[in-house]
DNA sequence: CTGTTAGCGCATTCAT
DNA sequence: ATGAATGCGCTAACAG
């Protein structure tokens, strides 16, 4: 019924044997025969059978690319940006040469699913895995997943980190590719200071991702060099760990006009909601926010999408932007240019990474030294960020 | 070195047969033997070897979706959903046991990458095939489509479109969900027609492609339906098909003030500009748009990203939305509710019809009845619509 | 319910 | 440069 190597083989009056050299043209073969060959392979209408292949040869032409979200642009276009450098351009007959077959994985933000896909890639005995965006920084997860690229790795996978810090405990991986987050988180929020901006508001992503974590601790730098915060470390997650020195400091960074008043650890916690990386989230975040403390004059989102969400928050509550209230994104996904105002945030080469990333899943690109690159952000000072009012 | 059925079988002192039974649990197995075999798996910490299974089996647990542009949340959440209802929940274990692995590639639009995905998941054996969003309608390619498609089912992969209308020369697809893109164009276009618009602009998607055909089909059927066009049939692909009865018709759907003019076939083709489905083609489109006709007093566009490039270019030209220029999109994307003013648009059950295709693939749902459905749009009025200047 | 036997289709030695 | 032989690791009949 199904043709195999052997029937290709018969037709082209050769040994099975140098049907397979030809395929994989990894040996030298005649012309002529190599010529006969693919003949038969298109009469007979021919396709390889992976599987058997696999098992042969003991590796697979898969390439897994694990995302968050694949509804989110930021995924899609790292994901997008890998698959092309991996899949290569295609000969368009079809008939699909030594292509690998880059494949995108979606695990929800879930530490389980995660699992599920890096142990099916490791049954499939996968080329590479390439990891993108924040890692979950619950320890047992991060041990289990550690555990799973060591092994992967032991395997003969290449594994790359695209978006995500190395962890600490050395996994075993070709490159990692970190972004700058809390560079950019942190000269974003040297902006809104600079434009004047005292009371800012954080409308933070889930607690427990690092690459929430990277971008709060940045604005948090910012705001504590300019004497606008207390000294907690850390994202804390969410409990009374105020440390208690509510409104008290007389720290001198010029906070303008009367009512500024310097903060503390509480003021940190007050002005920071978590939520998700979605707009919905913003929205809500951000009319929680509001409530918390209606003087804010400007809000610091998590990333452009909760940006959105946050802007219309603040619409809803009868306020302009930037006139009454300042609003800034990140990752300066395409839709933010477009936003009216257009959003101040900060730009990731999302492509770039991506398709770096690919490069070193294929080994095609050397890694950086050590194995790890930081990526740069960038700011990009837009309509949404203007001077507070009366300023 | 690596560990396999065999090294289990021992361990857990049964035969391999055994232990693949338990692994597969589509066997009887008495419980204490299957925990016996459960613990060997654990301590040695086995991973089915997916190759060899597949190649003893003659199928595997890979499921293909194929998308135009991952980069696009259009694609990404029917993706995402169709992936979320065949990956399973995932029973947290990480130990991966009868999941499918269902897995997105990107085929960037080009028919060459769709064709070659499609060899290469034939030559995976993949259990089921997604492929969503409209089909390149050239001939040649649809062919080799058609016929891959064909040999694929025949093979025991499962077809399911989604997103995309089934061929006429009936392919083997265990299902094709369509959405009614012409209906919902027409509607859209009708509301436009009731607020009194007459000066209509179309900017449409790339012109090869169903989905670009059939939402301009629909809005040509309201324009004519309203006396407001020509009679040429289909999308005319930019030369000069205009049947030359420019201006003269008489037809009476009464347009409003002195200056409307009802429209020919030329008027049709100069009132629709092609591009791609992003949000920069939308802005080139549109500024075009406003060269060849600055009388335009609304413009659907393709899709709601590029509606998003059509706000930019007429903001850009000082005019405003809606008072000046009202604008409609397509899709219903998370962020059009957003945008300011609100999109008026047609919204698509994205995430419905992903998942419902999923299950289709799974076989967890009966097709509809002749394996076609055709899912309904709907109607989304909102702030970037209004009646035109004047009325 | 469990063990035995026999391939699945191909890549790869080793010869020639 | 090509052919012959071997085994990759597993599942699917068949027994029992």
């Amino acid at each position: 019924m199904t043709v195999t190597l052997a029937d290709v083989a018969a037709r082209a009056r050769v040994s099975p044997a140098t049907v397979s050299r030809v395929l994989n043209g990894n040996y030298p073969v005649a012309a002529s025969t190599r010529e006969r060959v693919l003949r038969a392979v298109d009469d007979l209408d021919y396709v390889l059978n992976g599987p058997a292949s696999s098992l042969a040869a003991a590796t697979s032409d898969l390439v897994g690319i694990l995302v968050n979200d694949i509804a989110d642009p930021f995924f899609g276009i790292m994901a997008g940006a890998a698959q092309t450098e991996i899949g290569g351009p295609g000969d368009g007959s079809g008939r699909a040469g030594g292509e690998k077959l880059a494949v995108v994985c979606n695990t929800g933000g879930s530490p389980e699913r995660e699992l599920t896909y890096l142990t099916l890639l490791q049954r499939q005995r996968a080329a590479a895995v390439v990891l993108t965006g924040g890692a979950v920084e619950d320890p047992a997860h991060r041990a289990a997943i550690s555990a799973k690229l060591t092994k992967l790795a032991d395997a003969g996978t290449r594994v790359v980190l695209c978006g995500r810090p190395p962890l600490p405990d050395g996994e075993a991986f070709v490159a990692a590719l970190a972004f700058d987050n809390r560079g950019g988180a942190r000269r974003l929020t040297e902006h809104l200071l600079s434009l004047g901006h005292r009371r800012i508001g954080y409308v933070a992503g889930p607690a427990e991702r690092t690459t929430t974590r990277h971008r709060l601790e940045g604005h948090r730098e910012a705001m504590r060099a300019a004497g606008l915060a207390g000294d907690g470390e850390g994202v804390p997650s969410g409990g009374e760990s105020g440390t208690a020195d509510g409104g008290s400091g007389a720290s001198g960074a010029g906070a303008a006009g009367g009512r500024g008043r310097q903060g503390g650890a509480r003021d940190e916690e007050r002005l920071t909601v978590h939520g998700l990386y979605d707009r919905r989230s913003g929205y809500d975040a951000t009319l929680e926010l509001l409530r918390r403390e209606p003087e804010v004059t400007a809000v610091v989102a998590a990333n452009d999408t909760v940006a959105l969400g946050a802007c219309a928050a603040i619409r809803e509550r009868g306020l302009r932007i930037p006139e009454d209230v300042s609003v800034a994104g990140f990752d300066d996904l395409p839709f933010s240019v477009d936003a009216v105002p257009a959003l101040t945030t900060v730009r990731l080469p999302l492509v770039e990474a991506g398709a770096r990333a690919g490069r070193l899943a294929m080994g095609k690109e050397t890694p950086p030294p050590g194995g790890i690159a930081t990526i740069a952000a960038e700011l990009m000072v837009r309509g949404s960020t203007a001077p507070p009012r009366g300023r």
